[in-house]
DNA sequence: ACCTACATGTAACCCGTTACATGATTTG
DNA sequence: CAAATCATGTAACGGGTTACATGTAGGT
């Protein structure tokens, strides 16, 4: 699914501007989704002449103006419809796993490190998800996909944990 | 890090043709890195003009030519270069978990499907996962990788099949 | 007869990231 | 005073996928 789509598909959490809706890629979609400004943006240009999202502009004080898009009825239906055909692809693309399967040509001290940013990584994953499972009243789905990241995170962290002393100085 | 570096770093496991590192890419990286003929070949050309490769043409039975490549001393040190100075990013583009976000929009026999595909997914992965870690000698490394995959992969299908049954047909 | 495996390659195309441009306000 | 947050946008560039082109051999 395209950055289009999935706009359109963040907008169903309410309605949001450019800068809210990359929010929204950064923690409730961070562990299965990502997009940058530089495809948001145009993705909203294209669905507002689409017809598939409508815009209004918001003025605050001490912040810039907003553009806050909506769905439309069209483009409801329009994401509706594209789930129907969208097939469960995954890719995963993790230069940390190349990287262990490496380990004997790294520094150690890189490793160490490799290892270090990695747990930390998780850990922090680990805490936004669960976050955001307790703040808000979730959808079945949400709440299914949370804690699925959850749990594969989780095991992930904890095998970390137990395996990374196969890699401590101690050379072999 | 790009097709070219993840070639040479496939080599490191014996010579091989471009269809063969295919293969390495379609078994031991399946699960963190991905490659297409299309980004394979040219990736070769380049390696070879570089003189990171070397390459011989194998004459075979039955079979067309293979053009065979091996890793140069030059090569090599490149990529364990590369290595040091890889950062360790991960992303993952999963609209099965996407799909099931919007379960609640999905029709029931798609989901159903999706389900069950992801089910059917996750199981040949943890298949083709320890049956490449019995079957040779694995480095440190690469059993750290696919022990790793195979508990990852493990948790979210035993999430999975807990949890599919929140989706059966009994509307709320 | 058709599909899969073996084997190499090219070109069009898509799509997205990175980096830049701009600017106010708040926080450390 | 610098850095982060809020806010929108563009353009260059990179990178890879998909599809096509070609051909043999073996299995169902």
């Amino acid at each position: 699914m395209n950055t289009s789509n999935l706009c359109l598909g963040a907008l169903f959490m309410g309605d949001a501007s450019g800068y809210e809706i990359k929010h929204r890629f950064e923690t409730t979609f961070s562990h299965f989704q990502q997009a940058s400004f530089g495809a948001i943006y145009p993705a909203l240009d294209k669905l507002e002449r689409e017809g598939l999202v409508s815009c209004r502009i918001e003025a605050q004080e001490k912040r810039p103006d907003k553009k806050v898009f909506s769905l439309t009825d069209t483009g409801r239906q329009h994401f509706i419809d594209a789930l129907q055909t969208t097939e469960p692809k995954e890719s995963c693309r993790s230069d940390f796993i190349l990287l262990m399967f490496y380990a004997e040509f790294l520094q150690p001290d890189k490793l160490q490190e490799v290892l270090e940013k990695q747990e930390a990584k998780l850990q922090q994953t680990i805490e936004t998800l669960t976050s955001i499972r307790s703040t808000r009243t979730q959808s079945p789905g949400a709440l299914f996909t949370l804690d699925l990241g959850i749990t594969v995170q989780t095991a992930a962290l904890e095998f970390l944990q137990q395996r990374k002393s196969d890699f401590s100085d101690t050379d072999q």
